[in-house]
DNA sequence: TCTGGGGTCCTAGGACCC
DNA sequence: TCTGGGGTCCTAGGACCC
């Protein structure tokens, strides 16, 4: 999807369109103030109701920006106060996961009903095996990307950019090609002349490490990378490392779409406002710390999952992270229970900088039903000893 | 004026077991 | 004094992605 989370916000805002807008931060009291003011009409909210970057005083990232906002250079995962330098009068909107998650639903709920085997990629991104449709055939699949594009249009009101491909690698890349609202169909025989001229962290699975890594042997682009013998990149980049990037290189991946999975953690985490002591913060911290387990508890119980790994997360002031964590018996959902263990993990991190973030995690996830099970076969001896 | 939140997967060492 | 080879589970850190 398309700048997603502005695109959405642009729905109920539509006084923005062609405005740069940026998204980012939680709701602030002045946000909430100004939609209950106008519930039900968010369109005639005047412009100048809504913050701009140059009074933005919090922490935090972009999230989006509007197509208008990236032409000041603006993008994701950007620092606010680095875009307010670039684009002082663009507005701001807090994230609204909620509401993103709907129109997510939505959207791929359309996909689903042209082409059914999805995988789904997070809130924003999926990907269509588009084999088994005859229409696919036609014009290499443009028809079909098309009226997948018209379809989610009329549904919702987003636009999005469709890259078909042999496999899941090359249409990643080839959705980049043409956004926004755009459709580029990549054949295996144009490899050479589209793939290989773009730059190695092009590839999906290629991040600013082993960009660098790359670039310190002086491989640059796809092609270059693809030139070097498959031993020297297991030589330099391990066995697995190694035979992946020059796999990518050529443009092989395997991969099947995969429609169905289970999560395996869920978290909540928070940044403070200002960095926080251990032991001068202590009553803040403390009840931040719960209000984390008992949100994590709320979501286990609301998606039906126990887990039996705790852990927690700490981000210094200086930014480096320490995590650590304790795997229980039986697997739980209890906020009480997950508050203990998290609390004897964090008594062994150290606490003598400040912090920056703090985070609790529940792992080894199992479902309600293969928890009660697993239960009861550890309590009952007999079934114990038969398995 | 730095740098969010929620995830997945991989690696590597140590404990422990057969 | 010199000490196997598997395998699984747990813990910690790190790379990467949306």
């Amino acid at each position: 999807m398309d700048a997603f989370y502005a695109s959405v916000e642009l729905l109920r805002y539509p006084q923005l369109r062609g405005l740069p807008v940026v998204i980012g931060g939680a709701a602030t009291e002045q946000d909430r103030a100004r939609s209950l003011a106008h519930a039900g009409r968010l369109h005639e909210i005047p412009l100048a109701a809504f913050p701009r970057l140059a009074s933005y005083a919090g922490r935090g990232v972009i999230t989006t920006a509007t197509y208008p906002a990236r032409a000041f250079g603006i993008g994701s995962a950007m620092g606010m106060m680095k875009a307010a330098r670039l684009c002082p009068q663009a507005l701001v909107l807090p994230v609204d996961f909620a509401e993103y998650r709907r129109w997510s639903r939505r959207f791929k709920e359309v996909v689903v009903s042209i082409a059914p085997v999805m995988e789904d990629r997070g809130v924003d991104e999926v990907y269509i095996d588009l084999s088994a449709l005859p229409e696919a055939q036609i014009e290499g699949g443009r028809v079909l990307a098309r009226r997948l594009q018209q379809r989610i249009l009329e549904a919702t009101g987003l636009g999005c950019s469709i890259g078909v491909a042999p496999n899941k690698l090359i249409a990643k890349m080839a959705s980049e090609f043409e956004k926004p609202n755009g459709i580029a169909i990549v054949q295996p025989e144009d490899l050479q002349t589209r793939i290989w001229p773009l730059a190695c962290r092009k590839i999906h699975g290629v991040g600013p490490k082993t960009d660098a890594r790359l670039q310190g042997h002086g491989i640059r682009t796809i092609g270059e990378l693809a030139a070097r013998p498959r031993a020297w990149l297991l030589a330099h980049f391990g066995a697995a490392h190694g035979a992946w990037l020059h796999d990518a290189a050529w443009g092989r991946d395997e991969r099947p779409v995969v429609t169905e999975s289970e999560p395996v953690s869920m978290s909540r985490e928070t940044t403070f406002e200002r960095d926080l002591h251990a032991v001068r913060d202590r009553a803040l911290l403390g009840q931040i710390f719960t209000e984390l387990c008992e949100q994590v508890a709320q979501d286990l119980r609301k998606d039906g999952y126990l887990g039996r790994t705790i852990g927690i997360k700490l981000r210094y002031e200086d930014f480096k992270i320490v995590t650590r964590d304790h795997t229980i018996a039986e697997p739980t959902q209890d906020a009480a229970q997950i508050r203990r263990i998290a609390g004897l993990c964090l008594r062994r991190a150290p606490l003598d900088k400040r912090l920056r973030l703090l985070g609790v995690r529940v792992g080894s996830l199992l479902k309600g039903e293969e928890a009660r099970l697993r239960t009861n076969l550890g309590r009952n001896p007999h079934m114990a000893s038969l398995f």
